[in-house]
DNA sequence: TAGATTGTTAATCGATTAACAATC
DNA sequence: TAGATTGTTAATCGATTAACAATC
């Protein structure tokens, strides 16, 4: 057998993890307690074999007859990918994109905690906005060591980024997902994900002519 | 050598072209005419070969002394890349996400043209919104010929969500952006790009703990 | 038992990188 | 020429998929 240390798992899988874990809590309201490894490939255009191998990388088996059990399989992704009291998020750049992604992940019901807005436009600082207390860029430090931030969702303009991307670093940030489509020269220690919405689209606009 | 036809790029290396792009159309202001592949590679972090294989792949041929010719390097990409007309998008949802995106895209330099939103809330619908004039979803058939649209950025609620992607499938478009975090089950003949926030969350927060 | 499933390894595919020849 | 670069192939790495044994 194969061994793989959860701590290990590929990216991708845990991506897909997430994917399965989220369409689960949906399917299970539907009284079914069982579901096989082709139906949750259909349902998410994989394949039963890229499902099954993903649920054997967690340790998750099924039932030759049944198939895997919904309830199970949810709770054993969930103490996989879940921590035990979440992460605290900030938003960083509360601007029309910032305040939109903080709505977007307060609708959902996750373990990711936006306890923090930065800015530095002091119309938007010292208030509540979109549910989230901003402060002025400033305090960084000491928002991120009190409320024990790890994760920096960055919405801020092109100019500001590259200043405020170094305050994170110093801070120990440990995972930006960067919205922003400036290129962050950042240590590797620090997990990023890039949504570069202007390389994405040139992207699309190559693929489909 | 390796004969590639440019319609065959791999989308990695697409995607690395736009970027290439962008941080040279920056660079080249700086009357720099000639840059090294160690050096795009460093602004980027990338490795020089990797640089060096992907303008391989689209035909650049470098200076064995000065580098790459930037302003040559330039507009071979956009040769590549970009279509006479440029693509004409919609943003379907203009809620918050929507108008966020909306005025993100325009504030970049591409040969990406918003030409409609499409929204339910008749709040919206028959106004000018974010700068773009927004229609209702009922128009889309209608729109998407007239507007000539291809590519669709999807910002819709999850509920609205698998409604509209038929309309959109129905009418022939052919690139797809898609923030909502719901699955979309298209033809494969439609470029897909998602844009999960949720589960790229719960990647990053599998990854620093 | 026959049939449908899960579990797992080996092969394949796509992308990156190592190695090095060619050139200025 | 020596040194720094580009150009290109082959090896490697990561992820998917084909093949098939095991099980109910």
């Amino acid at each position: 057998m194969e061994t793989v240390k959860v701590k290990d798992l590929p990216p991708r899988t845990v991506e897909r993890l997430s994917k399965y874990r989220r369409l689960l809590s949906k399917y299970s309201i539907d009284e079914k307690n069982f579901i096989y490894s082709h139906d949750l490939a259909r349902l998410l255009n994989l394949t039963p074999v890229q499902v099954r191998r993903d649920l054997m990388l967690i340790g998750v088996s099924g039932n030759h007859r049944r198939g895997y059990n919904v309830k199970e399989l949810i709770d054993h992704i969930s103490k996989i990918i879940d921590t035990e009291n979440g992460h605290n998020l900030a938003i960083v750049g509360m601007g029309n994109l910032g305040r939109a992604v903080t709505a977007f992940i307060r609708k959902n019901e996750t373990k990711m905690n936006i306890v923090a807005g930065f800015d530095i436009d002091s119309e938007k600082t010292g208030k509540e906005i979109a549910g989230v207390n901003c402060y002025h860029v400033q305090k960084i430090q000491d928002k991120i060591k009190e409320l024990e931030i790890d994760i920096a969702i960055l919405t801020t303009s092109p100019d500001a980024t590259t200043e405020i991307i170094q305050l994170l670093i110093q801070n120990g940030i440990k995972g930006i997902l960067n919205f922003t489509s400036v290129h962050l020269d950042i240590p590797k220690n620090i997990y990023l994900k890039n949504y570069d919405i202007i390389t994405s689209l040139e992207e699309i606009g190559f693929f489909i002519k």
